[in-house]
DNA sequence: ACAAAGATAAGAATCATTCTTAAAAAAGAA
DNA sequence: TTCTTTTTTAAGAATGATTCTTATCTTTGT
């Protein structure tokens, strides 16, 4: 646990307050290893790691609290095409690149994207909040199979 | 049923013989349905309209074909963060505008992003094939609730 | 028209997620 | 601290979306 996710943590506590959250131990652990997480996991990946140290913890709990935590704004999920939702930490802002293949989902950052407005014809479609870029293809790992 | 949709189903049913799928009026009225749709329809959508035509239509026919014709390429799934999967004709390249509120999804065209080559961090990821802008908001019919 | 392979309908089964309920824990007040 | 109120949790039932199984029917090439 380096000083960032230290750090993570203490705003995560504060968001949470803010928010008229209660700070539980699930909820701080749920949020401690989705933040560790790199692989954008989904709540039953999340709950196999989280069984190990909190042996109490309920799939339906792992849910719950990504769900809330998401209707918050303290996490992300993942737009997929897949069957099971997967969830990030709210980051600074990025892009994916998923893997048809193995599912793998890769974090990039696309400056030029992010700074450039939305064509006109969007305009009047209302307000827009966020946008991403989704790219699919295949990995060099599964190319090579 | 105008020229082009007869065009786009003289060209599915030789996509689907070239694909070594049979054509059946199953498969040839989903896709003339998801094609006239402009939605993007889950498939539980797409069978409740289709069965007025076709009333012993399944909705596991309907999972089924939709499933076999994205595997193909001639459809797409929709990313959405939506419980039901969505479906579109691959038509010519475009991005999406998903309301958080009503979940419509707005099509756009956004050839800035198309033409631009993705940031060399990506190059070493493997092969990309497309790539797509998902945009979060609220649309105005909503915002004037 | 005929055989072989593929596709469909119906319903059972499965997977992912949410709901219900009673018990346990957090936050604020005394 | 102890009490009180309200939220959160665990467990398992329930639901919603999708897929599978099987027997029957169709398409397609001959």
């Amino acid at each position: 646990m380096n000083d960032l996710s230290q750090e993570q943590q203490v705003a995560f506590q504060a968001a949470c307050r803010q928010a008229g959250l209660r700070l539980t131990p699930q909820r701080i652990e749920i949020f401690r290893e989705l933040a560790r997480a790199k692989d954008h996991p989904s709540a039953e990946t999340l709950h196999r790691r989280l069984v190990e140290r909190m042996p109490s913890l309920s799939l339906d709990t792992v849910y719950r609290t990504l769900g809330t935590l998401a209707s918050h704004g303290l996490i992300m999920r993942v737009d997929t095409i897949e069957s099971q939702a997967r969830y990030e930490v709210a980051q600074l802002l990025h892009h994916h690149l998923i893997c048809r293949s193995c599912k793998e989902i890769f974090d990039f950052q696309w400056q030029s994207v992010d700074n450039a407005a939305l064509p006109d014809a969007v305009k009047s479609w209302g307000r827009v909040e966020r946008k991403n870029v989704v790219a699919y293809g295949i990995c060099n790992k599964c190319l090579k199979k």
